[in-house]
RNA sequence: GGAGAGAUGGCCGAGCGGUUUAAGGCGCACGCCUGGAAAGCGUGUUCACCGGAAAUGGUGUCGAGGGUUCGAAUCCCUUUCUCUCCGCCA
């Protein structure tokens, strides 16, 4: 959520933003600014007005106590024509606070400047790539073939028990599951990072909170009996650990990680593209955050970009990494990089990780500041990054180093799950 | 799930319709005192919004949300959380 505030000294720099986004409803901009000067207005009256009621209150507690009770029932009567006037104030108050929330609710964060204008994936900038792509060759596998072969994956339990889109890991599929969670959640310790464990189910406010709500309140599963939601991603829980909290600037950065199941109702998608471990309602997630100075967010956000670098490339996989342009943005965000890497079967890129400076747009909602060292108040930045989201991790790494008989672990990984190769199951 | 007790400032803790503009203590900051320090003394010390160039003034804020009243930390209702006991339980 932006700050009025900050529309009220940006306006031009946030019509401009909004237009790299291709955000229609511009005209919103203009109706805030002007609702919230009306609101200043009506709020001064109802201090002033409230002002001369405490006045009044006091005096005639004050003529009680002397026994003027005569004099103290005249106040009385003018205080309650007051009252009338003060519910009135009130009222158009309220009125007024509520239309600018729900406005302020509808606009999008304003975008970086290196952000580009665009509507689509086909505008964003491809800004690094390594690895070398590897080669088609004969008789190469897809994920979900390969899952099948090995016996790393059993769909139909999965079925069975949930429904499609809720994979059953079994055997060494299993096996690798623990391993990356534990491999990617040390690698974050090791930078840095402290670990959480939390809850995967959260109240509507912590929706609220990360923007999950109002606007994807149809993207989550919910508990209906006690009124809670299944977490889409770690960042819920995690960002709202920091809810109205006030930090020091010398806590900041605070540097945060978290291992979760992500939970997502994906209604109405089909097709080839969410075939396999593309597109899930149930997988696993090592999410990393960063709360910052607005100074050092930027820095924050070339660290985090880098970390999430140093991950893919021990893993051997090639990636390219992509800078949003306005349209593909997700909302909270000034400024998002992209990780893909290349499946030669699926003849396609596929997002592992999404890194996004949301600025302050989360903090405000959340109510997360700092004291800076000069004594004054601000909203901190908050920053969040995949490293990794398991399942197409997963599918790469299975359609990469494919051979016949066996598949090769990257080096990193051998560790922790305690073989080399994935061989095929004795039958 | 049942019964009871509670939630007050950075922390402890009093107040249970009107000199509360929230006592008192601790902590913290600044000042005085001192050769230096401690003690002592003095001043300040939540957050949000509104007015003001600023100094500063106003409003709200005693877990949260409603209500009663001219006036609520205090009375009533709803709700969340914490503690104790009982029940159930990995």
């Amino acid at each position: 959520m932006l700050q009025v505030s900050f529309i009220r000294e940006n306006r031009e720099k946030v019509l401009e933003g909004l237009e790299k986004r291709h955000f229609s409803k511009t005209d919103l901009i203009d109706k805030i600014l002007e609702f919230d000067k009306l609101r200043k207005r009506i709020q001064f009256q109802y201090n002033e007005r409230l002002a001369e009621s405490n006045r009044l209150s006091r005096e005639i507690g004050k003529l009680f106590q002397n026994n003027q009770e005569k004099q103290a029932n005249v106040l009385r009567d003018s205080s309650a024509i007051l009252k009338e006037r003060i519910i009135r104030l009130g009222n158009e108050l309220f009125e007024h606070e509520q239309w600018l929330s729900r406005a302020l609710l509808e606009v999008p964060n304003i975008p970086h400047e290196l952000v580009k204008t665009g509507r689509s994936a086909q505008d964003n900038e491809i800004i690094d790539q390594q690895g070398a792509l590897p080669s088609l060759k004969e008789g190469i596998l897809t994920h979900w073939e390969l899952a099948k072969k090995f016996q790393l994956i059993n769909w139909e339990l999965g079925v069975q028990i949930s429904g499609s889109g809720f994979p059953v890991y079994t055997g060494q599929g299993a096996r690798l599951q623990r391993a990356l969670i534990e491999y990617f959640v040390n690698y974050n310790t090791h930078a840095g990072y402290l670990e959480y464990a939390l809850p995967h189910l959260v109240n509507a406010t912590s929706a609220q909170g990360t923007g999950q709500l109002p606007d994807k309140e149809g993207q989550m599963y919910h508990v209906s009996q006690d009124d809670l939601y299944l977490i889409p991603t770690g960042e819920v829980p995690l960002m709202n650990c920091f809810r109205d909290k006030l930090l020091q600037e010398q806590q900041l950065p605070l540097k945060i990680t978290t291992y979760t199941p992500c939970f997502r109702r994906e209604a109405g998608s089909y097709g080839v593209h969410v075939r396999g471990l593309n597109r899930l309602h149930q997988f696993d997630k090592v999410e990393i955050v960063q709360i910052t100075t607005p100074e050092t967010s930027y820095e924050a956000l070339e660290e985090m970009v880098k970390h999430v670098k140093g991950l893919l490339n021990s893993l051997n996989l090639p990636f390219r990494i992509l800078r949003l342009c306005g349209g593909d943005m997700g909302f909270t965000s000034a400024m998002t990089y992209d990780f893909e890497v290349y499946s030669a079967v699926q003849g396609r890129w596929l997002e592992v990780s999404s890194v996004s400076n949301c600025t302050n747009f989360q903090t405000h909602r959340l109510k997360l500041r700092y004291k800076n060292k000069a004594g004054k108040i601000q909203l901190c930045h908050a920053l969040n990054a995949s490293a990794l989201a398991l399942p197409r991790i997963l599918a790469s790494l299975l359609e990469n180093y494919q051979s016949e008989d066996y598949i090769d672990l990257p080096e990193a990984l051998v560790s922790f799950a305690g073989f080399k190769k994935i061989t095929l199951p004795i039958s």
